[in-house]
DNA sequence: AAAGAATATGACCACATGGTCACATATCGA
DNA sequence: TCGATATGTGACCATGTGGTCATATTCTTT
C-alpha cells in the first residue's frame, strides 16, 4: 500500500503518478519497467517517489489493484445474472464483458495482458494475494454448476474445459486489441459480437446435453 | 549470425555457450537476459563472447533458430502423413507431437514459451524472420483444406477456428509444462493422451459436417 | 512569531548492463 | 625462425537501475 502521504496529495497529482504507472507496467514486465522512466513521465523527483511508495513492488500492486477493482466492478452487474443463464450465455456473456473491458479501459486491458506474461514469480504473487485471481476458478464454478443442471455432458472434462475457455478468452482480447487495438469498439460491435458468437458456437455445438 | 570464430570452436566449448544462453533466454526476456550472466555460465569472458557474437541479438535469433529446427525436424515426420488424415486426427497428431517435443527438449520448449511473451518487437521481428512461424498459418491452411474435403461444416469460420485451436495448443503445453514440468512423459503418456482426447473432443463433437 | 511536523528534492550510492579496445597469446604458413 | 593472422582476455566506458539521505521548504499548531 502507498503511504499516508501519497493520499495526502491533490488528486491531479497522484492521478499523473498513476497514469504514469500503468503506462510503463503496461509496456514491460515488472523488472523492465523503470521507476526512472515513471518519474520523468509524472514530472516528479525521485525522491518524492520514495515518499510516496516503498518500493517498485507497492507502486506496482497497487496499480494492479486499482485495475483489478475497475474490472469487477464492471463485471459483478453481470455474474448477479448468472443463474437466470445458461453456461453458453454465461461464457458469451463473460467474453463481451472482456472486450468491453478492453475498450473501455484500454490502459488497464494493457496492463493486464502484461500481467499475465509477468515472469517475475514474486511480483506475480503479490499481486494475486493482493486481490485478483477473478476469473482464476470462475470457469470451473460455471462449469461445475452448469454440469449439476444437466446443461452439459457430465462427461466433459471440467478442467479441459475450463482451460479452453481460459486460453480463448485471452485469444479473443487480444485479437480484439490487434485489430481495433484501442479504439473502435461502438463502430464494430456487430463484428466483434459475431465473431465471439462463430467461436462459442464452435465451442458449445458439441458439448451440450440434449441435441439442436 | 555468429562470427566464423564461434563455429571454429571445439564442439564441448560452443555447446556450453549454447547451453548458457538457452538456459538464460528461457529464464529471462530478451531485454531482462544477461550477457554477463551467460558468460559466467559458460565460463567464458565478456571478451570471448564477442569475438563470437556481434551482439546479443544475434546470439538471440542464433539460439532461437537452433530450437526452431529443432521442432521442425520433430513435427516433418508427421505432416508428410497429413493428407491421409482427418482435420480432427491431424490436430491430435500436432497436440501430442507438441508435448512430446516439450518432453524431449524441455530446454527448447522452455526457450518458446518464454518467446511467446517477448515483448520486444524487434527481437521477435528479427526471429519470425529468421526461419519461423511453423504453426503461424499452419492451422488456417489445414481448416481450409478439410473444408473443400467436406470435412468440416463450411460456415464455421476459419479465422476463429484456427485461433481456437493456437490457443488451446498453447494451453496444452502450459498445463503439460505445469503438471508434469519436464519430466514423467513416459509414465504419463496415458494420462496426457486421454487430456488431448478430451479436449478434441469438446472441440470437434460440434463442427463436423456429419452428425454421430 | 516560533516551534515542530510533514514534504519536497536531487545529489549520491552500489551495482548491473551491453559493448569496446588495447594488448597478450596461440596458431600457422613460409 | 619469423612474420602474419586469428583468438583470448579483462579493464574500462557510458549509461541505467532501485533506493537512500541530508538538507531545504512548506504547513500546522500554539
Amino acid at each position: 500500500m502507498p503511504k499516508d502521504t501519497f493520499f495526502n496529495l491533490p488528486d491531479v497529482k497522484s492521478n499523473l503518478i498513476i497514469l504514469a504507472a500503468v503506462e510503463e507496467f503496461s509496456r514491460a514486465s515488472f523488472t523492465a519497467a523503470s521507476i526512472n522512466q515513471i518519474c520523468r513521465r509524472a514530472n516528479i523527483p525521485k525522491g518524492s517517489f520514495y515518499q510516496y511508495f516503498r518500493d517498485k513492488l507497492d507502486l506496482y500492486v497497487y496499480i494492479m489493484k486499482l485495475a483489478i477493482e475497475e474490472k469487477i466492478r464492471l463485471f459483478s452487474s453481470v455474474i448477479d445474472d448468472f443463474s437466470t443463464l445458461t453456461l453458453p450465455e454465461q461464457v458469451r456473456l463473460l467474453f463481451l464483458k472482456g472486450v468491453e473491458f478492453a475498450n473501455r479501459h484500454p490502459d488497464y486491458a494493457a496492463l493486464g495482458e502484461q500481467f499475465s506474461k509477468e515472469s517475475d514469480e514474486s511480483a506475480k504473487a503479490a499481486v494475486i494475494k493482493e486481490g485478483g485471481r477473478l476469473s482464476e476458478s470462475l470457469f470451473l464454478q460455471m462449469i461445475d454448476n452448469a454440469k449439476s443442471k444437466g446443461e452439459i455432458d457430465n462427461r466433459v472434462d471440467s478442467l479441459a474445459l475450463s482451460l479452453l475457455l481460459k486460453s480463448l478468452n485471452s485469444a479473443v482480447n487480444e485479437y480484439m486489441l490487434e485489430k481495433f487495438g484501442g479504439a473502435g469498439y461502438e463502430e464494430n460491435r456487430e463484428e466483434i459480437d459475431g465473431f465471439v458468437d462463430s467461436l462459442l458456437n464452435i465451442v458449445f455445438n458439441g458439448i451440450r446435453s440434449g441435441k439442436d
